[in-house]
DNA sequence: GCCATGGCTAGTA
DNA sequence: GCCATGGCTAGTA
C-alpha cells in the first residue's frame, strides 16, 4: 500500500504525540501546514498501516470527545486506557491537560 | 461522492 | 444541527 506526501506528514507528525497525551485531529493539520484539513487528516489516519507504533489512537477530537478508529471506539478507549488516559462518557478526562501541543 | 472534523448559529431552558 | 473543507478512491470511458 502507498502512502501519498500529506500521509506521510500525517503520520510523522502523529508519531511525535508522546505516551500518556493525546491531540486533536485539528491540531496535526495545523502543523503539517494544511489548516482546513482536519478531516482528511482523519481518513489518513484511517489507513495508518504502523499502528500501534504511529499512535492514531492519541488522536481526538477538538472538543474532547474520542473521534473514530478503524479497530471500533472500544479498541481505542482500551488503549488510551492502558495509557492512564481515561474517558468519561465518551470524552477524555482533563482534556485541556492532556492536549499535547505541537 | 465519501468521511476517524470543526466551527458557528439558532434556540431551549 | 448544518455545512464548508480537502484528500482519496471507485469506476467510467
Amino acid at each position: 500500500m502507498r502512502l501519498s506526501i500529506f500521509e506521510k506528514a500525517v503520520l510523522e507528525a502523529t508519531r511525535k504525540i508522546p505516551f500518556g497525551r493525546v491531540t486533536t485531529y485539528g491540531e496535526i493539520s495545523r502543523i503539517i501546514g494544511r489548516r482546513r484539513a482536519s478531516r482528511a487528516v482523519g481518513n489518513a489516519l484511517n489507513k495508518n498501516p504502523y499502528s500501534p507504533i504511529v499512535p492514531c489512537h492519541r488522536v481526538v477530537k477538538s472538543n474532547g470527545k474520542i473521534g473514530g478508529f478503524n479497530k471500533g471506539i472500544k479498541a481505542k478507549v482500551k488503549m488510551l486506557a492502558s495509557e492512564g488516559i481515561k474517558v468519561r462518557d465518551g470524552r477524555i478526562f482533563d482534556f485541556q491537560k492532556l492536549f499535547y501541543h505541537f
